[in-house]
DNA sequence: CATCGCGCTTAAAACGATTCAATAAACCGA
DNA sequence: TCGGTTTATTGAATCGTTTTAAGCGCGATG
């Protein structure tokens, strides 16, 4: 069974080709098998996978045998079947990027981290969207097995997620690693920033300023950044002497909905206001209730600045437009979304070397972004 | 006893195992074949496959055998390998989602309108970010057809690209659709927002609002959307008689970064503002230009929409969040997203039965959605 | 002279599914 | 009893790779 040469494997190249709304498969002949280099190379379809793999063997590979291969599968357009090649090595280079809710602007620049690193390290990813519903969640989860993804990312800002589920994925030896969400135990790495350090600056910054009559709209209670960003700043009053006032402290209630944080601030800062509460300053969960607490002032006629200073958290991309453009404690997003690739890349390779491997917990700096939104205190309404 | 995700056979979830930051596989007998499911049920895996898949043979199925193989499967946890499967078929029920510049707001609802879509026909999406880059386009687009992608999906809200390298994808008879842009002849589908209609809507909201001295910062030149805009704009304004004051039109200058609108607009406006021009209403050719505007009105102590009123065009997420909130000409993002996802379905049905399929243009239409930032232009300045 | 090593290449067996042609059993009318 | 359907199941080929162990020709070694 050796038939001379292959039929089919003759692509026309003209480009002259005009198919005027309509498209229709030239023919079968299409796909350029491993075998058709071989055949057009002259050598065995082991030798041509060594060789265009660079696989170990090829150091034992004559020069000329190497560059007729290579050329060979240039001149045809040879492109390696991916599922073929997965089956066989049981690698196949995709891995698992699961959004717990990509509506939310947190997402965006972590995405473009993990789909960088990613792509530097000829991984593909593989996009599963939660929509904040644990069984979507779960399906997805459950398609991504099914792919035989080498990791899982979790990009869980604001969620519940009984991350239980993720031990499917522990289980099967697939990395797991978390990006703003952490499980108690070492269960699964995760990547954060240091809420504590940023509740801290936020406050700083605002004492540095002048300000005393500081409000407070927390983060919701299921949040894991709810606690920490809280207690940097409880932790910088004492340390400055600053008297927290409890009843200027206010608390986001539990919601699933990402931009809720807009809504909640707005209508926490309206019952502030309603109260007659006095402040020079506010501190905000995140960048979104921040600029709902801007809506609240500015619609009760209070600028910002000017009267009243507000200080948000993230540094989404809308901060740095919305006017008055935000100040912000800021989470290096980007990195964060590449941190994670570089923990669960550590873990597929300890996984192929069938080593363990360590969960990890990174933990980002956060950074002060000055902006328009707050300025030192003004001398009417400093002291009371 | 029903876990979320089938657990395995009979792992022993002995709780008393610590493992203090290291995890191990379990061992290799993880992977539960068809040959497994096949012999735990006492059948073959030829049977086994086509009740699973309710394959046409099915039919002929008995339901005793049915109920066996399917209770074997669900018990040992069977789970299809992909690759496998893909590998045999010659379908990999994944679709390439390629972003221009995933960083542009335009892009999220977008995202979340594709990967809702292609879920519910269980495709997945494997994406892809250009990052603005030819090369990246290029390389990214290789990567997807090695993975063998049934169809392509791209985002090209503000961009260049060459779109003459998707032609690898007709010749492989891969159907194609792009979001945002469309190319000179039918060569691949396309949905867009009708962009004419978008800018008949914003100046018609102005001109009611009885605006008459108004400003206009147009789009880049190479932006696909900018001309139509345009042109709504003038033919409304004919329509009514209302006089264009070229002194007061500007454009913005070409360039690649998606935020590049928001400097843009802040610069253009302030240009126009030292040359003391005046004007009571600014159409701005997106919501970032838009921003950029009232930042730099702001700035000059003009106040929006008391003094000048500003309109947007895309109703991007920040837009409801800005203080004041931007009236802005919507496009229906996330249809956008299932109406691409449909016409590649399409397309990939048709090439599976050999079908030629018709390349599509669809045009949404836009929607007003008045907000805060505009408004009856004010007595002092009405009229000149 | 047999044996070995060396340098280069390949035959053939996986990988885990799908699919088609083939078979076996059961039923049915003539 | 026999051919002919219909029902129910399966053997074996196949998809396009990777990988392991082996093959081959040949000069060197014992």
């Amino acid at each position: 069974m050796s038939p001379p040469l292959q039929s089919e494997p003759k692509v026309p190249d003209d480009a002259g080709h005009r198919d005027g709304g309509v498209k229709r498969a030239s023919s079968k002949g299409i796909t350029v098998t491993m075998r058709d280099v071989a055949q057009a190379s002259g050598f065995s379809p082991a030798t041509v996978s060594i060789v265009l793999n660079n696989a170990p063997l090829a150091q034992y590979i004559a020069p000329a045998t190497k560059k007729k291969i290579e050329e060979a599968a240039r001149k045809l357009g040879y492109r390696p079947n991916a599922m073929a090649r997965f089956l066989r090595s049981k690698r196949t280079h995709s891995v698992g990027v699961m959004l717990i809710d990509i509506t939310d602007p947190f997402c965006t620049p972590i995405l473009r981290g993990i789909e960088n690193s990613l792509y530097q390290a000829s991984y593909a990813p593989i996009l599963a969207d939660a929509h904040n519903q644990k069984n979507r969640f779960e399906r997805a989860l459950e398609m991504l097995l099914e792919r035989h993804v080498e990791a899982l990312i979790v990009v869980a800002n604001w969620t519940f997620v009984d991350i239980h589920v993720l031990a499917d994925f522990n289980k099967r030896n697939i990395p797991v690693a978390t990006i703003g969400w952490d499980l108690p135990g070492d269960t699964v790495s995760s990547v954060m920033v240091d809420n504590e350090a940023g509740g801290r600056l936020a406050l700083e910054h605002l004492h540095k300023l002048g300000h005393r009559k500081i409000a407070f709209i927390r983060g919701p209670r299921m949040l894991i950044d709810s606690a920490p960003r809280w207690k940097g700043i409880q932790k910088f009053a004492s340390s400055v002497g600053h008297e927290i006032d409890q009843t200027l402290v206010t608390q986001l209630p539990d919601g699933l909905d990402p931009s809720s944080g807009f809504d909640g601030g707005f209508r926490l800062t309206e019952e502030l206001l309603q109260k007659r509460k006095k402040f020079t300053a506010l501190v905000a969960f995140d960048d979104l209730t921040a600029l709902g607490a801007i809506r609240a002032l500015t619609k009760a006629g209070i600028k910002v600045p000017d009267q009243c200073s507000v200080a948000g958290f993230d540094d989404v991309a809308l901060s740095a437009m919305s006017s008055p453009s935000l100040t912000t404690v800021r989470q290096p997003l980007e990195t964060m979304g590449n941190l994670a690739v570089n923990v669960i890349l550590e873990g597929i390779t300890a996984s192929q070397e069938k080593r363990d491997w360590t969960i990890s917990h990174q933990r980002t700096s956060p950074e002060l972004v000055i902006r328009e939104s707050t300025r030192a205190v003004s001398l009417s309404s400093s002291d009371d």
